[in-house]
DNA sequence: AATGAATGAGACTTCATTCAT
DNA sequence: CATGAATGAAGTCTCATTCAT
């Protein structure tokens, strides 16, 4: 067990170096002495740790999305997000400005994917499964209030969009607008168009 | 003039080559040598034209942005503008369908923005110019009703969040949604938002 | 005739563009198209009036010889030369510090012979050329008074090497003493060594 | 220890196979994979111990400057230098005929100089360092003697010029004066001159 | 004679990967 | 496990030269 600790406390040591300058100059323009230096392992260390410079990055894909879920998913509870449905967007709001470097790393994967179907492929099971996640507690919400749930995928596609707007927005424009401000406004966008939408689409 | 015409069309097409290998398999993977085989030029002749690399990639930037103001700006006059707050929408919503492969190269630049001040510089001036014609708009459409104009800067934000969601989700997610569908849909979202800050901020 | 003229024109704009651009950078780091910019002349107009960048260098070379036999020899005439065998110097040392680039040049093709035997060769028959005709003079001037002319080998090598010496020195050390004062020097070193030559060595 | 002994060694092993293609032919037109093929090692391996061409360059610099303070300074003690002035002369005559690579090197770095001001410094210093030490001794030389030490700027920058034309003459001329020749006709030519200064000039 | 666009060989440099120690 | 020297492929860029107009 010591050695499996030993060894999952250097891949750590190499996967945030690797973030780290990943999210500063980009991944193309880290090379794996970078990771070393800042790492402080030397290459052939490395080699024993990760086969490839590319095994790296799925390394640092993981990392990304595993921090991403934390701050998403498991920071909203269950019983918070059924009571308040605003809870996921707090979790959201709150998430972008302490961490602009998550959200970097997330852009710059799926400026990535465009080109890379492995890495595509990854990121949007991940949306997906947050997708879903949120389908189903809806289902839960509205089931207990005795409505009907409905959900266009148009819809779905859209809030998913306005989501990776704002991440992108953060990440790539570096809006000045207070996180706490920005949650105030999205709510005022969104709570009513969520709301309209289970009220009004009987049938979709 | 003769002259003129040939230097522009070499490098049109050289712009061109690039952009399309750039959206296929990113900028960093894409070698001058690629641009030449497909502009049907040779290495020394590209140099002509175009200093450096990154040369290109600035004369593609150019180029992306002057399509997009084409599709977002030109696209769409004045008057229909005025009349209709939904004619930008539809302008997006079209285009963001039909062009993915613009899309994909916006994204792909606003990806290098984050360790690149140049192009991030020029992409923002680019928004900041949408938003800016956006505004005029606005307060001219306004004070034609005798409502005082006022737009929040987070609202303002929020509504770029949302455009560049749009580029992104379909750029990176491959959404599905057709783009008629989700201009309905957008529009669900947007206009009552619009309105009602309009309407219920006398004073921001 | 006007033909021949407008051809040895450019021929004089384009050798002097490219001694100035030699002079400054070194002749590797002039190219060609540097060599027009100054000229003003377009690239093809170049090679209308040289073959080669060699043909052009070559024409540097025969260039910078005839301006330091204009200094070194014409501007002697052959009476001061005998009646003071100090003019040779005198003249040596003002075209020294009023021609600096000139000297520079020298130091170039010196270095350049290394590796290039024909501009090796040229040089060594210039500086013959010059020995000879010092040689001869000293001659004529010691006939003249009845005394036997002697001057080894070595003696006339080591001249030349003082020679080079001084042009070395200025071309590439910035010797800040004035080339009248170093006249004077030179002159205190050179004279009693060759009078001393002459009078000591009636056998060699 | 076996390390760093490892890296010495490759680094000589590349910086002499440079020197030696260096003095054939001119750094200029020195390729690195030339140097790779004689040093035998390859392009990449040679990146790990020198950053550049330019590095490379420095490195060779650094070595010819050794080599010259070895043989001009090292090899001549103090007591030798201090009872015969000629031993400096000595010296220099000797290393001139039996090493003419390492003054074509120099004539080399002479001309770069021009264009290279960092070559420029490094050349100059050393050259200053020379004079310096011989400065110092003369002094030294003429407090035991009781006689007044005067060396005009002049005289020094003199002096320094027949050193230079020396290496000039034998590097670029390839003068066949056998070096123990030049050495007795140097004397003739110097020690008057050296001796005539010291005791005519008691103010200069 | 003149223009300058085009060519393509070749140089320099970077870097992921391998491997002996 | 660790080190870092070594490899060599691949990419970018420069530039002398050619050639159609």
């Amino acid at each position: 067990m010591g050695r499996i600790n030993i060894r999952s406390i250097r891949r750590q040591q190499i996967v945030h170096a690797a973030e780290e300058l990943a999210a500063q100059r980009g991944w193309a323009e880290t090379t794996i002495a970078d990771i070393c230096k800042k790492a402080d392992i030397s290459v052939g260390g490395l080699t024993h740790h990760f086969k490839d410079k590319d095994d790296i990055m799925f390394a640092v894909l993981e990392d990304v999305i595993h921090r991403l879920h934390d701050r998403l998913v498991a920071s909203v509870s269950k019983e918070e997000a059924q009571q308040n449905p605003g809870a996921f967007l707090h979790a959201f709001c709150q998430s972008i400005e302490s961490d602009r470097s998550l959200y970097r790393l997330i852009l710059h994967f799926a400026s990535s994917s465009i080109h890379r179907p492995d890495i595509k492929q990854r990121l949007k099971a991940f949306f997906a499964s947050l997708h879903q996640r949120d389908e189903a507690q809806c289902q839960e919400q509205e089931k207990r209030k005795d409505k009907p749930y409905i959900r266009s995928q148009a819809m779905a596609d859209l809030l998913q969009c306005v989501g990776l707007g704002l991440i992108l927005g953060y990440a790539f424009l570096d809006l000045q607008t207070p996180a706490e401000q920005m949650e105030v406004e999205a709510a005022k966008l969104l709570l009513p168009y969520i709301q309209y939408q289970s009220a009004s689409s009987p049938q979709s």
